[in-house]
DNA sequence: AAAAAAAAGTGTTATAAAGTGCGTTAAAAG
DNA sequence: CTTTTAACGCACTTTATAACACTTTTTTTT
């Protein structure tokens, strides 16, 4: 599941899984998908349910008196939102009026949905291209010094 | 699968790949086609199938709190369109305004398909030209320092 | 505390746009 | 000249989205 899409959300706040997506979720036969916040950026990621048990499994099991741990527990155990999806169905999920504001898309009409594979990540338009166009790769500085504990999951 | 073909597109953004590949894409059985973006140029990978599922499952198994790695994953991954694919058909690939943007040809009704091997890059014609007689192009990234985990890996 | 009103959430339908498939024509190759 | 390939055009199908209706929950008012 890849890709970039600009969807939109309608005013009850709901968008929808572009079709192509539809055959995938039918073969892994997900019936939940996961929102959280994004612990780097104002952003959201999606799960899948059997993904989203293995992160929150092994996310919470982790020693939480590292404080980038901690912070990490809170910001992606702690927001997210479980929500029942059916793959034969619609495909719609309800943004918390919470997750809206982090990822800055409370008074957006539209939304980036971005495919990364096993996740989504969801992105205000503007924040999205500015990620993309803004600057070279080289510049950026890797400020979060990870513990070795989590070094190998990839969220 | 090499070479250079000089291709149209149609008003609905589709380009079929020239005859003379089809048996190659018969042998190795492929159903499945991926475009997106390359991470250095304005223009455009095109992958196999099972190609493409060694480098995804690579590239998004890499820590993505990395933002060197974040970039990639967001560039290659999460522009990608998986595309099916029938090698005794018409060979038919429809490319998306996004992507069709990014590489310079949204007005273009021919593009440039270069056979790179395991691979093909879409190119609009003046920069591919401008490449080939050495001329560097406004839009390129050059100072990407690649970490470790990502070194072995070729795009 | 009960009733009314407002808000939030769920579901359906209609329509325009996007995507797909296929036949025909034009061009190139053998 | 015959065969193959590429390009074009059209019709059909699917998809996305806005508009609407209904239910449930929450808040406000009497």
């Amino acid at each position: 599941m890849f890709g970039f899409n600009n969807i939109s959300i309608d005013k009850k706040s709901r968008f929808s899984f572009p079709a192509k997506y539809r055959d995938a979720f039918i073969n892994s036969n997900e019936n939940q998908i996961v929102i959280t916040k994004d612990p780097q950026y104002p952003s959201l990621k999606v799960y899948l349910g059997s993904e989203w048990d293995q992160i929150s499994t092994k996310l919470s099991s982790l020693q939480g008196l590292d404080p980038i741990v901690r912070n990490l527990q809170w910001t992606i155990l702690g927001n997210a939102s479980v929500c029942d999806f059916e793959p034969r169905g619609r495909m719609q999920v309800l943004i918390s009026a919470d997750l809206k504001k982090y990822a800055q898309i409370e008074e957006a009409n539209r939304i980036c949905l971005i495919g990364m594979g096993n996740k989504f990540e969801i992105w205000n338009q503007e924040n999205w291209e500015q990620r993309q166009t803004g600057g070279s790769l080289a510049t950026e500085i890797l400020d979060i010094v990870l513990p070795e504990s989590i070094k190998d999951m990839s969220f």
